[in-house]
DNA sequence: GCAATTATTGACTGATCATTCAAGAAAGAC
DNA sequence: GTCTTTCTTGAATGATCAGTCAATAATTGC
């Protein structure tokens, strides 16, 4: 053993994913990182190797950390309601971002993808995860008689991913909660 | 009058468009545009202003030819196969891209909003404009009998917008028809 | 022809880019 | 204490950045 480093790596990952997310990879110099970050400039590369990596490194947290999509929205009471408290977080979750940034993998993928295969893989994966979790409880709700039999249910999972793109990037314009409630409105009569 | 230049502008505009289109402002560089575009850097700076401007003028041309929904395919039938006519036609432009890439527009308005409150007007000009053909195509089918009166048109419209919006950032992680197809099934299936 | 105006060319600016080097500081092992 | 290892610090690297300058070339008006 040596002397043990002064900073916390988790705390130092979060402060960078700050500024990743708010100006997405080429806008940010890694001069602004280590500024925000507050650790000298060899450390940074020491810890997470170079610009790219540290990139890599913040999207993972994110998807971790902050990207926690509120699920138990989804899975604490019944479909319909469920859902529409989903997307009503979505909105709020928007709305409140001063700054009007959007899901980091959402900016993360239209910035880099698929150019850049090791972000498009995260943004991949992500998506699976979100397509599963709503498979998953449509799945649930159809055996418990929520939803009907004749609906497909991946279809209508997929359906929903989609439509949580698309509110984020119409957010990107409209940030009124009126308009985007009336989106959402629209998306979830599908369940009639 | 004096020496007339030599190059035509609306063709370095689209060649610059091409290079800002697949790479994004940040990560277009001004030395890339000269060598691609194929006039000399003075030229580029005196016909178009500096970087930025350079990037709205190319903004502004992809709207106005490239970003060139075919609307007609809404317009010359009825409303149902009109809009899946549309939506197929989005997908077929999606898929065709090798490199990948979607709307100008919507990775313009990931990468820069509302960070550049330029690009943020023409991303929101061009929401209005995608909207009302919509409203319009949806009062037509209202008044033609051919949509429910119980229709929200507006709601119904912003919906499709934001669809398109879901369907390109899907197209980043999925490339494949079918799930793309699924999600379009879904989408128009609103309208009963 | 000549003057005036504009286009083109390529070298050039200082700033900023990502990354590395080298020296000093702090801790554990003994 | 000393040795070894690692961390930190700040200055440096060469490359590239956006944007400019100055000289040359080409055209119109006379």
């Amino acid at each position: 053993m040596a002397r043990p480093r002064e900073f916390d790596r988790d705390a130092v990952l979060d402060r960078a994913m700050e500024l990743f997310w708010a100006r997405g990879f080429d806008a940010t110099s890694m001069s602004d990182l280590v500024d925000h970050v507050g650790i000298g400039r060899q450390s940074l590369y020491d810890t997470f190797g170079d610009k790219h990596a540290l990139y890599l490194a913040a999207l993972d947290r994110y998807r971790l950390e902050r990207g926690s999509t509120p699920w138990h929205l989804l899975d604490d009471q019944p479909l319909r309601p469920g859902l529409r408290a989903l997307f009503t977080a979505v909105i709020d979750w928007l709305l409140a971002d001063p700054d009007g940034k959007i899901c980091m993998l959402v900016t993360a993928a239209a910035e880099r993808c698929p150019r850049d295969a090791e972000v498009a893989a995260r943004f991949c994966a992500n998506a699976t995860d979100v397509e599963r979790r709503f498979v998953d409880r449509l799945t649930r709700a159809r055996d418990a008689g929520e939803l009907g039999r004749h609906h497909d249910v991946t279809a209508l999972a997929r359906y929903l991913a989609s439509s949580l793109y698309g509110l984020q990037l119409t957010a990107k314009a409209q940030r009124d909660r009126a308009s985007l409630a009336s989106i959402v409105d629209v998306t979830l009569s599908i369940l009639g």
